[in-house]
RNA sequence: GGCGCGGUGGCAGAGUGGUUAUGCAGCGGACUGCAACUCCGUGUACGCCGGUUCGAUUCCGACCCGCGCCUCCA
């Protein structure tokens, strides 16, 4: 039985998919204006490792997740750079590609963009007017009325009136109400825009994922995922929007991931304390970042810092050491072992991936314990146990060698050192220790470690 | 001010009403020409104060501290 905590009950609940066997999951993807940042990759890579277990439990899941491609922000970066907002997107869209292929997140089943469901979004927002849920105003924006939907605020817990009393709401006298908000918004001379029944204008922020959503998955479906910072208002709003064109419950789980933190605080654009997952993939492999982000449970805060890093380097190596040299078994012929019950045990509590992370562990303890005791074959089984679990985390997928000697080869190349290790190995067999270890130090500078063992002197980058 | 989350061993990070998390670092040992790497062994922690209980880090209440949202942000 899978257990998921859901933000809308506060609660860990018995997951049960409203189709018996299948999954249907609208994550909120990114508006591609500029590059992802860390927060992003969590996301991604959280939601990512719930798609690969739930597939892994054996459910059918349907995994949708959205691009935002218009937007003010986009409009006003593609306007800095002087270049139609569809350049912007495009660059943007498949840096994001690039970002998500590197750190291992699998593409979803769909990836729809908001410019093409812009009759979609039109026809939900008719459907809203038509019902009393929305105006039209003067100034060519349609507004979503919030006092005609008794329950907003329920996924934030929010009380009307504490956020109308709020001053930080935008009080515009276009507004019934100034908790509204913008369903369209008009055009201004000259501005990107599509025609409309009010004028011409875009999508305002939040209907693009209502309409998007319920289009690819249904009036009501499972799961609704996305950052923490979108629980309120983007996704209060697009219940509101959503129940009230559809008449029908929208979501059953709302999961959020937590955030990423520098220094205690939030990353975030708006702080401008945000590392984008491409400058991080510059010093670090990328699946040590991977790692990084799956060893802490997807809803707790997380700290960035280089020191975190270096640990998970330093982590995952040794989990590779275990596999290293081996061939492991195949995973069809190596049956239910206790790690995988137990892996199943802390995976079924809400995607407990740190605890998952400690049963690869304890299946590393036990490829090295059979190696000590000289049971190849043993090991060759745990192995294959170890590769088996990791593929539901996204992890120890490379050959153990294709990782340790991934790396910048700018100053040598995987032969210059193979040749000078058979230097050392000759200047070794003939006692100039001097010469062997002068070789050694060569390398190392050159950030190349040498692992002699009985079976020689491999290799790795530092 | 409103709403919410969290405080676990040197650090990171799970979990539990009475029994081992795990990892990193440290320490001891094996291995080695010497090292590094690796491997083996090793640590009894749960913010503070009350309460419930035979027994609480785990449940309840108060308090202190940190963080998040309430405004564009994943």
């Amino acid at each position: 039985m899978i257990r998921i905590y859901n933000t809308l009950t506060k609660e860990k609940e018995e997951f049960r998919p409203i189709e018996p066997g299948k999954v249907r999951m609208y994550v909120c993807g990114m508006t591609v204006y500029d590059y992802c940042h860390l927060g992003h990759g969590r996301v991604l890579v959280a939601f990512d490792v719930i798609t690969r277990y739930l597939r892994h439990r054996g459910f059918d899941v349907h995994y949708v997740r959205n691009i935002t491609d218009i937007d003010d922000k986009i409009l006003i970066r593609a306007d800095e750079n002087g270049e139609v907002f569809t350049e912007l997107t495009g660059r943007m869209i498949q840096a994001m590609h690039e970002d998500e292929a590197r750190l291992g997140v699998l593409s979803p089943s769909e990836e729809p963009r908001a410019t093409a469901y812009i009759d979609d979004i039109v026809a939900m927002i008719q459907r809203l007017i038509s019902t009393g849920h929305a105006y039209p105003a003067d100034n060519g924006d349609v507004y979503f009325a919030v006092e005609s939907f008794p329950e907003y605020g329920k996924l934030s817990r929010k009380k009307l009136e504490d956020l109308v009393a709020g001053a930080r709401v935008d009080v515009q006298e276009a507004k019934r109400s100034p908790a509204d908000f913008a369903l369209w918004k008009g055009a201004k001379s000259g501005e990107v825009s599509w025609p409309s029944p009010w004028g011409d204008g875009r999508p305002g922020w939040h209907i693009e994922c209502s309409a998007m959503s319920t289009k690819c998955l249904g009036d009501t479906f499972d799961i609704h995922g996305g950052g923490p910072d979108l629980l309120f208002p983007h996704h209060e709003n697009e219940i509101a929007q959503s129940e009230c064109a559809t008449g029908h419950k929208f979501v059953h789980t709302w999961m959020h991931a937590g955030a990423i933190r520098v220094n205690k605080e939030k990353m975030s654009k708006s702080l401008g304390n945000f590392f984008t997952i491409r400058e991080i993939l510059e010093k670090y492999p990328a699946e040590v970042v991977r790692y990084f982000l799956v060893s802490s449970h997807y809803r707790s805060q997380v700290d960035y810092s280089e020191e975190s890093l270096e640990e998970a380097t330093r982590t995952l190596t040794k989990l590779y050491h275990a596999l290293r040299g081996l061939v492991p078994a195949k995973p069809g012929d190596v049956g239910e072992t206790e790690h995988d019950r137990r892996f199943t045990e802390v995976m079924d509590d809400d995607f407990n991936t740190a605890g998952a992370i400690s049963v690869l562990h304890a299946v590393a303890g036990e490829i090295n314990q059979h190696r000590r005791d000289g049971d190849e074959e043993a090991a060759r089984n745990s192995a294959a146990v170890l590769v088996r679990l990791g593929v539901v985390l996204g992890l120890l997928q490379q050959d153990p060698e294709a990782f340790f000697q991934s790396g910048s080869d700018d100053d040598l190349t995987a032969e210059d050192i193979e040749a000078m290790i058979q230097a050392r190995a000759d200047a070794r067999k003939a006692k100039d220790f001097a010469e062997a270890d002068r070789i050694r130090d060569e390398l190392m500078a050159k950030g190349v470690i040498l692992d002699d063992s009985r079976e020689g002197t491999s290799w790795r980058r530092a």
